[in-house]
DNA sequence: CCGGATATTAGACAAAGTCCAGATCGGCGA
DNA sequence: TCGCCGATCTGGACTTTGTCTAATATCCGG
Protein backbone atom coordinates (compact mmCIF):
# COMPACT_ATOMS: atom_id res chain seq x y z
CA UNK A 1 0.00 0.00 0.00
CA UNK A 2 1.80 3.46 -0.82
CA UNK A 3 0.80 6.41 0.73
CA UNK A 4 0.05 8.79 -1.56
CA UNK A 5 -2.18 11.85 -1.33
CA UNK A 6 -5.08 10.74 -2.88
CA UNK A 7 -5.20 7.69 -0.70
CA UNK A 8 -4.86 9.89 2.00
CA UNK A 9 -8.04 11.52 1.01
CA UNK A 10 -9.82 7.92 1.06
CA UNK A 11 -8.47 7.26 4.88
CA UNK A 12 -9.92 10.39 5.88
CA UNK A 13 -13.26 9.67 4.54
CA UNK A 14 -12.96 6.08 5.62
CA UNK A 15 -12.77 7.89 9.25
CA UNK A 16 -15.80 10.06 8.64
CA UNK A 17 -13.15 12.68 8.16
CA UNK A 18 -13.53 15.95 5.21
CA UNK A 19 -10.80 15.50 3.22
CA UNK A 20 -9.18 19.15 2.95
CA UNK A 21 -5.74 19.95 1.78
CA UNK A 22 -4.50 21.01 4.59
CA UNK A 23 -5.30 17.45 6.40
CA UNK A 24 -3.95 15.37 3.37
CA UNK A 25 -0.62 17.07 3.88
CA UNK A 26 -0.51 16.38 7.76
CA UNK A 27 -1.94 12.61 7.34
CA UNK A 28 0.68 12.22 4.23
CA UNK A 29 3.58 13.54 6.56
CA UNK A 30 2.72 10.88 9.62
CA UNK A 31 1.38 8.04 7.37
CA UNK A 32 3.78 8.50 4.35
CA UNK A 33 7.08 8.01 7.07
CA UNK A 34 5.60 5.81 9.39
CA UNK A 35 7.29 7.30 12.26
CA UNK A 36 6.65 9.21 15.52
CA UNK A 37 6.60 12.98 15.27
CA UNK A 38 5.36 15.70 17.09
CA UNK A 39 3.37 18.38 16.34
CA UNK A 40 6.23 21.01 15.69
CA UNK A 41 7.90 18.01 13.04
CA UNK A 42 4.41 17.91 11.57
CA UNK A 43 4.38 21.29 10.80
CA UNK A 44 8.13 21.72 10.11
CA UNK A 45 7.39 18.76 7.42
CA UNK A 46 4.22 20.26 5.69
CA UNK A 47 6.17 23.63 6.03
CA UNK A 48 9.08 22.76 3.93
CA UNK A 49 8.63 24.56 0.56
CA UNK A 50 6.51 27.11 1.76
CA UNK A 51 4.49 28.17 4.82
CA UNK A 52 1.42 26.31 3.60
CA UNK A 53 -0.37 25.28 6.77
CA UNK A 54 -0.57 27.23 10.09
CA UNK A 55 0.08 26.08 13.62
CA UNK A 56 -3.37 26.45 14.90
CA UNK A 57 -4.54 24.28 11.65
CA UNK A 58 -2.07 21.57 12.89
CA UNK A 59 -2.73 21.03 16.45
CA UNK A 60 -6.59 21.21 15.48
CA UNK A 61 -6.06 18.53 12.75
CA UNK A 62 -3.67 16.47 15.30
CA UNK A 63 -6.79 16.14 17.82
CA UNK A 64 -9.19 15.45 14.94
CA UNK A 65 -7.47 12.59 13.89
CA UNK A 66 -7.03 11.62 17.47
CA UNK A 67 -10.73 12.10 17.94
CA UNK A 68 -11.72 9.94 15.08
CA UNK A 69 -8.76 6.88 16.14
CA UNK A 70 -6.28 7.79 12.92
CA UNK A 71 -3.76 8.34 15.26
CA UNK A 72 -2.47 7.65 18.37
CA UNK A 73 -0.94 9.76 21.31
CA UNK A 74 1.88 8.96 23.03
CA UNK A 75 2.93 10.71 26.26
CA UNK A 76 6.95 9.89 27.47
CA UNK A 77 8.85 13.23 26.97
CA UNK A 78 6.90 15.87 29.03
CA UNK A 79 7.76 18.45 26.54
CA UNK A 80 6.19 17.26 23.72
CA UNK A 81 3.49 15.00 22.60
CA UNK A 82 3.75 12.53 19.52
CA UNK A 83 1.69 11.16 17.25
CA UNK A 84 1.85 7.69 16.11
CA UNK A 85 0.54 6.57 12.77
CA UNK A 86 0.07 2.84 14.14
CA UNK A 87 -2.88 2.20 15.70
CA UNK A 88 -2.62 -1.50 15.92
CA UNK A 89 -1.73 -2.63 19.92
CA UNK A 90 1.73 -2.44 20.53
CA UNK A 91 3.76 -0.95 22.91
CA UNK A 92 7.33 1.37 22.66
CA UNK A 93 10.41 1.35 23.14
CA UNK A 94 12.13 5.05 24.10
CA UNK A 95 15.63 6.17 24.41
CA UNK A 96 16.23 8.66 26.84
CA UNK A 97 19.76 10.41 25.41
CA UNK A 98 18.88 10.26 22.19
CA UNK A 99 14.53 10.93 22.37
CA UNK A 100 13.84 7.73 19.84
CA UNK A 101 10.63 6.02 20.01
CA UNK A 102 10.24 2.42 18.43
CA UNK A 103 7.16 0.39 18.73
CA UNK A 104 7.66 -3.04 20.08
CA UNK A 105 4.70 -5.20 18.77
CA UNK A 106 2.47 -6.13 21.10
CA UNK A 107 1.63 -9.94 19.75
CA UNK A 108 4.06 -11.74 21.83
CA UNK A 109 3.94 -9.58 25.13
CA UNK A 110 1.52 -10.50 28.08
CA UNK A 111 0.89 -8.79 30.58
CA UNK A 112 -1.16 -10.61 33.56
CA UNK A 113 -1.50 -9.86 37.08
CA UNK A 114 -3.30 -6.68 36.68
CA UNK A 115 -5.71 -6.26 39.60
CA UNK A 116 -9.82 -5.36 38.69
CA UNK A 117 -10.25 -1.76 37.56
CA UNK A 118 -12.46 0.07 40.22
CA UNK A 119 -16.26 -0.44 39.72
CA UNK A 120 -17.72 1.70 37.03
CA UNK A 121 -14.84 2.13 34.95
CA UNK A 122 -14.00 1.07 31.91
CA UNK A 123 -10.20 0.50 30.16
CA UNK A 124 -9.14 3.11 27.53
CA UNK A 125 -6.16 1.45 27.00
CA UNK A 126 -2.83 0.12 28.84
CA UNK A 127 0.33 2.06 27.40
CA UNK A 128 3.78 0.17 28.07
CA UNK A 129 6.89 2.18 28.00
CA UNK A 130 10.14 0.42 28.17
CA UNK A 131 12.33 3.60 29.04
CA UNK A 132 16.28 2.74 27.16
CA UNK A 133 19.75 4.03 27.63
CA UNK A 134 22.95 3.39 26.18
CA UNK A 135 25.76 2.00 28.24
CA UNK A 136 27.94 4.48 29.11
CA UNK B 1 6.51 5.77 60.24
CA UNK B 2 5.43 9.41 61.13
CA UNK B 3 6.28 12.03 58.08
CA UNK B 4 7.76 14.79 60.51
CA UNK B 5 9.91 17.58 59.30
CA UNK B 6 12.85 16.10 61.41
CA UNK B 7 12.74 12.79 59.73
CA UNK B 8 12.61 14.30 56.80
CA UNK B 9 16.18 15.78 57.55
CA UNK B 10 16.92 12.22 58.51
CA UNK B 11 15.39 11.04 54.76
CA UNK B 12 17.69 13.61 53.06
CA UNK B 13 20.43 13.26 54.34
CA UNK B 14 20.57 9.26 53.84
CA UNK B 15 19.93 9.71 50.64
CA UNK B 16 23.05 12.74 50.47
CA UNK B 17 20.79 15.46 50.02
CA UNK B 18 21.85 18.40 52.31
CA UNK B 19 18.67 19.40 54.44
CA UNK B 20 17.92 22.41 53.96
CA UNK B 21 14.64 24.49 55.22
CA UNK B 22 13.38 24.55 51.72
CA UNK B 23 14.29 21.33 51.08
CA UNK B 24 12.28 19.65 54.01
CA UNK B 25 9.14 21.36 53.55
CA UNK B 26 8.81 19.79 49.91
CA UNK B 27 10.07 16.44 51.28
CA UNK B 28 7.56 17.08 53.84
CA UNK B 29 5.09 17.98 51.40
CA UNK B 30 5.21 14.92 48.58
CA UNK B 31 6.02 12.19 51.90
CA UNK B 32 3.26 13.28 54.54
CA UNK B 33 0.78 13.00 51.33
CA UNK B 34 1.92 9.77 49.69
CA UNK B 35 0.54 11.53 46.80
CA UNK B 36 1.14 12.01 43.24
CA UNK B 37 2.21 15.75 43.08
CA UNK B 38 3.07 18.22 40.30
CA UNK B 39 5.74 20.91 40.20
CA UNK B 40 2.47 23.47 41.04
CA UNK B 41 1.05 21.34 43.90
CA UNK B 42 4.55 21.56 45.53
CA UNK B 43 4.43 25.00 45.33
CA UNK B 44 0.89 25.89 46.39
CA UNK B 45 1.29 23.51 49.32
CA UNK B 46 4.69 24.69 50.54
CA UNK B 47 3.41 28.42 50.07
CA UNK B 48 0.47 28.29 51.86
CA UNK B 49 1.05 30.19 54.79
CA UNK B 50 2.90 32.65 53.56
CA UNK B 51 5.34 32.84 50.18
CA UNK B 52 8.16 30.80 51.41
CA UNK B 53 9.97 28.86 48.41
CA UNK B 54 10.84 30.24 45.22
CA UNK B 55 9.63 28.35 42.15
CA UNK B 56 13.06 27.97 41.01
CA UNK B 57 13.89 26.44 44.37
CA UNK B 58 10.74 24.12 43.77
CA UNK B 59 11.85 22.95 40.02
CA UNK B 60 15.52 22.50 41.29
CA UNK B 61 14.80 20.36 44.07
CA UNK B 62 12.30 18.12 42.70
CA UNK B 63 15.32 17.50 40.04
CA UNK B 64 17.48 16.90 42.65
CA UNK B 65 15.38 14.32 44.47
CA UNK B 66 14.87 13.13 41.53
CA UNK B 67 18.77 12.09 40.29
CA UNK B 68 19.03 11.23 44.21
CA UNK B 69 16.59 8.36 43.84
CA UNK B 70 13.96 9.86 46.37
CA UNK B 71 11.13 10.41 44.05
CA UNK B 72 9.95 9.15 40.89
CA UNK B 73 8.79 11.02 37.48
CA UNK B 74 5.29 10.02 36.55
CA UNK B 75 4.71 11.46 32.57
CA UNK B 76 1.07 10.63 32.07
CA UNK B 77 -0.72 14.19 31.20
CA UNK B 78 1.23 15.88 28.06
CA UNK B 79 0.61 19.51 30.35
CA UNK B 80 2.64 18.32 33.44
CA UNK B 81 4.97 15.81 35.22
CA UNK B 82 3.92 14.43 38.40
CA UNK B 83 6.36 12.80 41.23
CA UNK B 84 5.78 10.24 43.35
CA UNK B 85 7.50 9.73 46.41
CA UNK B 86 6.58 5.83 46.20
CA UNK B 87 10.10 4.18 44.51
CA UNK B 88 8.98 0.74 45.05
CA UNK B 89 8.39 -0.96 41.84
CA UNK B 90 4.80 -0.38 40.90
CA UNK B 91 2.68 0.88 37.73
CA UNK B 92 0.13 3.50 37.48
CA UNK B 93 -3.21 3.80 37.12
CA UNK B 94 -4.76 6.88 35.26
CA UNK B 95 -8.29 8.16 35.26
CA UNK B 96 -8.06 10.08 32.08
CA UNK B 97 -11.24 12.69 32.83
CA UNK B 98 -10.34 13.61 36.22
CA UNK B 99 -7.05 13.28 36.19
CA UNK B 100 -6.59 11.26 39.35
CA UNK B 101 -3.39 9.08 38.89
CA UNK B 102 -3.20 5.83 41.69
CA UNK B 103 -0.44 3.11 42.18
CA UNK B 104 -0.95 -0.22 41.25
CA UNK B 105 1.28 -2.77 42.98
CA UNK B 106 3.95 -4.47 40.67
CA UNK B 107 4.17 -7.24 43.05
CA UNK B 108 1.94 -9.60 41.40
CA UNK B 109 1.69 -8.26 37.98
CA UNK B 110 4.15 -9.56 35.67
CA UNK B 111 5.54 -8.30 32.10
CA UNK B 112 6.49 -10.93 29.75
CA UNK B 113 7.59 -11.44 25.64
CA UNK B 114 9.46 -8.06 25.71
CA UNK B 115 12.21 -8.80 22.26
CA UNK B 116 15.52 -8.20 23.93
CA UNK B 117 16.71 -4.99 23.65
CA UNK B 118 19.00 -3.28 21.20
CA UNK B 119 22.25 -3.97 21.48
CA UNK B 120 24.46 -1.64 24.22
CA UNK B 121 21.27 -0.51 26.06
CA UNK B 122 20.10 -0.89 29.52
CA UNK B 123 16.59 -0.97 31.01
CA UNK B 124 16.43 2.21 32.83
CA UNK B 125 12.66 1.36 33.71
CA UNK B 126 9.23 0.16 32.31
CA UNK B 127 6.63 2.39 32.75
CA UNK B 128 3.26 0.51 32.47
CA UNK B 129 0.03 3.05 32.67
CA UNK B 130 -3.82 1.47 32.56
CA UNK B 131 -5.70 4.66 31.51
CA UNK B 132 -9.50 4.29 32.62
CA UNK B 133 -12.55 6.38 32.13
CA UNK B 134 -15.51 6.14 34.03
CA UNK B 135 -18.55 4.63 32.05
CA UNK B 136 -21.10 6.93 30.52
C1' DC C 1 34.81 36.50 62.16
C1' DC C 2 36.22 35.51 57.28
C1' DG C 3 35.97 33.28 52.83
C1' DG C 4 34.39 30.05 49.82
C1' DA C 5 31.16 26.76 48.56
C1' DT C 6 26.41 25.78 48.46
C1' DA C 7 21.45 27.34 48.16
C1' DT C 8 17.89 30.43 47.17
C1' DT C 9 15.66 34.07 44.73
C1' DA C 10 13.13 37.23 41.37
C1' DG C 11 12.23 37.77 37.22
C1' DA C 12 13.26 37.35 32.29
C1' DC C 13 12.91 33.93 28.99
C1' DA C 14 11.59 29.69 26.09
C1' DA C 15 8.59 26.20 24.16
C1' DA C 16 4.27 23.74 23.64
C1' DG C 17 -0.20 24.34 23.17
C1' DT C 18 -4.88 27.00 23.29
C1' DC C 19 -8.08 30.36 21.84
C1' DC C 20 -10.52 33.69 19.16
C1' DA C 21 -12.37 36.77 15.72
C1' DG C 22 -12.02 37.44 11.14
C1' DA C 23 -10.89 35.70 6.39
C1' DT C 24 -11.33 31.93 3.07
C1' DC C 25 -12.82 27.90 0.95
C1' DG C 26 -15.77 24.76 -1.39
C1' DG C 27 -19.98 22.56 -2.58
C1' DC C 28 -24.70 23.24 -3.85
C1' DG C 29 -29.01 25.11 -5.41
C1' DA C 30 -30.98 28.44 -8.64
C1' DT D 1 -22.14 30.76 -13.57
C1' DC D 2 -23.34 33.17 -9.20
C1' DG D 3 -24.07 33.74 -4.53
C1' DC D 4 -24.69 31.70 -0.11
C1' DC D 5 -23.50 29.25 4.09
C1' DG D 6 -21.42 26.20 6.96
C1' DA D 7 -17.02 24.34 7.59
C1' DT D 8 -12.32 25.30 7.75
C1' DC D 9 -8.17 27.97 8.19
C1' DT D 10 -5.36 31.71 9.91
C1' DG D 11 -2.34 35.12 12.50
C1' DG D 12 -1.42 36.45 16.59
C1' DA D 13 -2.27 37.14 21.38
C1' DC D 14 -2.31 34.47 25.34
C1' DT D 15 -1.45 30.70 28.99
C1' DT D 16 1.15 27.31 31.23
C1' DT D 17 5.02 24.61 32.43
C1' DG D 18 9.49 24.75 32.95
C1' DT D 19 14.48 26.79 32.41
C1' DC D 20 18.13 30.12 33.03
C1' DT D 21 20.87 33.70 35.06
C1' DA D 22 22.97 36.91 37.86
C1' DA D 23 22.63 38.63 42.32
C1' DT D 24 21.96 37.65 47.15
C1' DA D 25 21.79 34.85 51.25
C1' DT D 26 23.22 31.05 54.10
C1' DC D 27 26.18 27.68 56.04
C1' DC D 28 30.44 25.79 57.73
C1' DG D 29 35.38 25.05 58.65
C1' DG D 30 39.31 27.28 60.31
Amino acid sequence: MHYTRDNMAGLLRSHDINPTHQRIEIAHALFSRQEHLSADQVMAIVNTRHSETSKATVYNTLKLFLEKGLVREVIVDPSKVFFDPNTSPHHHLYEVDSGKLSDIDAEHVVISGLPPLPAGMVTEGIDLIVRVRRTS
